[in-house]
DNA sequence: CGTATTTGACCCGCGC
DNA sequence: GCGCGGGTCAAATACG
């Protein structure tokens, strides 16, 4: 007969007494349930006191067949929550696949209206290049002399707007594609296509126009014909705009400006007539990159350091300092492509770009050409009249996009602060607003005059937008602080935690 | 030990 | 053809 095991209400197994029972090896009588049917009196012998013995019940079979019924139970239960995760973990990863489609596609789009613009400025580019001769004189379909200023003053207007929207777009398109976002090496890949692509396409591509030169030294041809060796697909167009060399001199007394890309060091000269040896650089971002650098000091004035860059990056650029040397460049290129002579450049005086603020008492831009090939310089190293500036345009702010200058990145943030209606387009500014206004030129001359001018830029805003705002403006200029953002172009090595003596040069870049 | 810089040699175009 | 000068190469050296 299999009975029932007893129930047992309560042992202590190891109470005092118990224990010297067990110890002396006598029966313990176990208290039972009595109202159970099968309820006997439990005596355990000692040999039942083991600790198997003291859990079996714990191990009854009744209790574990009780335990696979709760498992059954619970068994789909738990896999419907483990569907149900999965559900949720894949329903989250749509959803940033998505996010990255959209932006992937709005990037895309933005790429291709800058191809569209690009195109429509190489037709009229090429439109002008008919007219130029051997001589560099350009003459129009009657055979008539003109002068280049002339005959880029007889484009349309519709065209001019176009030219330099298309300045506005890439450079929009660039800052977008070089913002670092999570999921965007698709999008580098894009630009670079687009980059590739561009080269061969647009004619006109001004991110293709670089290049600089030097009036302070005499340039040799073989500079440009090295790098033509891994141009030969491009355009005729396009390698006199690449030939272009773009000189940038500015005050420094660092040895080095950083300017965003990265350099390799692969020869110093001492040139004839300057005492200071010129050194030769070359862009290592990417292996193959064409890009080169010469840095040197100015033979009349040690304290100006004339950089001059020549080249097409193979590669998207990392910092907008460093687009800023692309897109100047190739500004400057374009505007030689355009027709402007020796001595005078200035965007708002050639007529090219006629609302575009008058730059000559900011930046002393000067063309020389050289026997071979066209070169610019870009003169940072005179302080900018703010007060003329002021008078002529009051309530524009010129673009940072179109002439990017060493301190876009402030520019950028500067620009898009809700304060600035756009970024993009030279910002005219209500003339109501005169606090507005006054913020444009106190924040001027902040940078003009004050090498820290953070700080000064810091109580501009305050005074205008209040502390919530301006904790937030004042964190972001920070976040690119000078010295630490390689975006910035400011002065390497010692005392670069300050603003570099290149203080003109954040000045003018500000314009 | 790998990478960056230095520096003398070399190449090439240009002027005489 | 030769010398000069700018630009580049590459071995040696320095540096982290």
């Amino acid at each position: 007969m299999d009975s029932k095991p007893a129930e047992i209400i309560e042992f202590d197994f190891f109470s005092a007494n118990r224990c010297e029972l067990i110890q002396r090896g006598r029966p313990l009588e176990v208290p039972v349930r009595q109202d159970s049917k099968d309820a006997l009196p439990l005596i355990l012998t000692p040999k039942e006191f083991s600790i198997e013995a003291r859990f079996k019940d714990l191990l009854h079979p009744s209790i574990v067949k009780h335990e696979c019924k709760i498992d059954e139970l619970e068994q789909p239960v738990t896999q419907l929550r483990m569907l149900r995760a999965k559900l949720q973990q894949a329903g989250e990863e749509n959803r940033n696949l998505k996010d990255m489609l959209d932006r992937a596609t709005e990037n895309y789009r933005a790429l291709w209206s800058h191809h569209d613009h690009l195109l429509l400025v190489q037709q009229q580019a090429a439109g002008i290049g008919h007219f130029l001769s051997k001589d560099g004189a350009r003459h129009e379909m009657d055979g008539s002399l003109v002068t280049p200023r002339q005959s880029i003053a007889r484009m349309p207007s519709a065209s001019i707007v176009d030219v330099k929207e298309a300045f506005h777009s890439y450079d929009r398109t660039q800052e977008r594609l070089m913002a670092p976002r999570g999921n965007d090496m698709l999008l580098m890949e894009v630009d670079n296509d687009m980059r590739k692509r561009g080269r061969k396409d647009m004619a006109t591509d001004h991110n293709d126009g670089s290049g600089t030169g030097a009036d302070l030294h005499h340039i040799s041809p073989r500079w440009g014909e090295r790098t033509k060796e891994t141009e030969d697909d491009t355009l005729p167009h396009e390698l006199s705009c690449k030939k272009t060399r773009v000189s940038i001199r500015t005050r420094s007394d660092a040895p080095l400006i950083s300017d965003g890309c990265q350099w390799r060091k692969y020869g110093q000269k001492t040139a004839k007539g300057n005492p200071c040896p010129r050194s030769y650089y070359r862009c290592t971002m990417a292996s193959g990159c064409p890009v080169r650098k010469q840095v040197q000091r100015c033979a009349e004035d040690m304290s100006i350091l004339v950089m001059t860059y020549e080249g097409n990056h193979n590669h998207s650029l990392p910092a907008p300092a460093a687009a800023f040397m692309s897109s100047t460049t190739s500004a400057a290129a374009n505007m030689l492509l355009s027709g402007s002579t020796s001595g005078d450049i200035n965007p708002s005086n050639s007529g090219l770009f006629p609302s575009m603020p008058d730059y000559s008492s900011i930046l002393a831009t000067t063309l020389s050409t050289s026997p071979k090939y066209p070169t610019i310089t870009l003169d940072f190293t005179h302080p900018p009249d703010y007060t003329l500036q002021s008078q002529h345009q009051p309530f524009s702010v010129p673009s940072p996009s179109f002439f990017p200058l060493p301190l876009h990145g402030y520019l950028q943030q500067l620009t898009s602060h809700p304060l600035y209606m756009s970024s993009s387009m030279p910002t005219i500014l209500p003339p109501e607003n005169h606090k507005q206004q006054s913020l444009v030129n106190t924040v001027s001359a902040a940078i003009a005059s004050d090498h820290n001018f953070t700080g000064a830029l810091d109580e501009a805003v305050s005074s205008v937008i209040g502390a919530a705002q301006n904790n937030r403006y004042s964190s972001q200029i920070n976040r690119g602080n000078v010295g630490h953002d390689s975006a910035s172009m400011i002065a390497a090595g010692p005392g670069s935690s300050q603003l570099p003596q290149s203080c003109t040069t954040l000045s003018t870049s500000y314009y």
